[in-house]
DNA sequence: GCCATAAAGACAATATATTGACAATATCGC
DNA sequence: GCGATATTGTCAATATATTGTCTTTATGGC
């Protein structure tokens, strides 16, 4: 069992912990003057991200957590006026979460620190590479589903 | 600003997230036999890959995470019997933290599950595209340290 | 060796996330 | 349409993680 894919693999798993703690950190830090904490950034750019429109469970399969851990922040942040709950024509009971006003406001705040940020951190990585690890990551999340 | 790594960047952070939120939830499936839990198999794993030893504060920075988050759950594992705490000579204060011999049964029920679990992951990817990816994964790394 | 600076353990408060369970409602194959 | 199955909202308990702070000790440059 000495397949080298097998340790690259594993040693890959360990490293995306890490990047993703590091990610978060470093979200944190970048979005301190926006009031936001990353439990609130990941739903901000998910929603922004998606074209479609997204219900609370649909924020927790993107973000791959539990969808009663999405409801409690997005509950919070309608209750402080950045989303609003609104009819999904999809579904009758499952709502659209979408920014409110204020939330694009705080949405365009946010893409002011972060754009220099992506920016920063992908000027000297080629194109190519970032296309060939994002077709593995989701390759990898089509085998996890 | 139209980069396109721009957008390529964003969208790979979000599905790190994504792939992270999988990770965890596979490994607590695939370990749930083990009375492990994802924090407990974290600090297993990174111990055990690591060759050199690592301490509490060390092992944090392998997971990305606080590393009083670290040694709450280490010490409960050295209470469970699971780890060790071992004399550092390298810093008088830090400990080691080693498995204990039930700490290696376990290791080693879990890299029955683990290893198969890996191999059957890997197997229809390239090992040039694991490569590729991890070298990438770890210049972000880098770069946000 | 000395000293400024960094690192580490410890404790507390709080935020975030998972898990399990239940009822209500959608969805989809037929 | 109908009915089995899956999805969703909700509530509660618990686990996990971050953040801030303080004290104690290492570390590394001089």
């Amino acid at each position: 069992m000495h397949s080298p894919k097998r340790v690259l693999f594993l040693d890959l798993v360990l490293t995306l912990f890490r990047l993703n703690g590091l990610l978060i950190a470093e979200g944190d830090a970048m979005t301190k003057g926006l009031g936001l904490t990353h439990a609130r950034w990941k739903v901000i750019g998910a929603i922004a991200l998606s074209s479609a429109g997204l219900t609370v469970p649909g924020i927790a399969r993107v973000l791959g957590q539990s969808r009663q851990a999405v409801q409690r922040i997005t509950d919070v942040m309608v209750a402080d006026g950045i989303l609003v709950y609104t009819e999904n024509p999809k579904h009758k009971r499952s709502a659209l979460v979408t920014l409110s006003e204020r939330g694009q406001e705080t949405y365009t705040l946010l893409r002011e620190v972060q754009d220099p940020w992506a920016i920063r951190n992908t000027e000297d990585i080629p194109t190519e590479e970032l296309e060939t690890t994002l077709r593995l990551v989701r390759r990898l999340i089509k085998k996890l589903n």
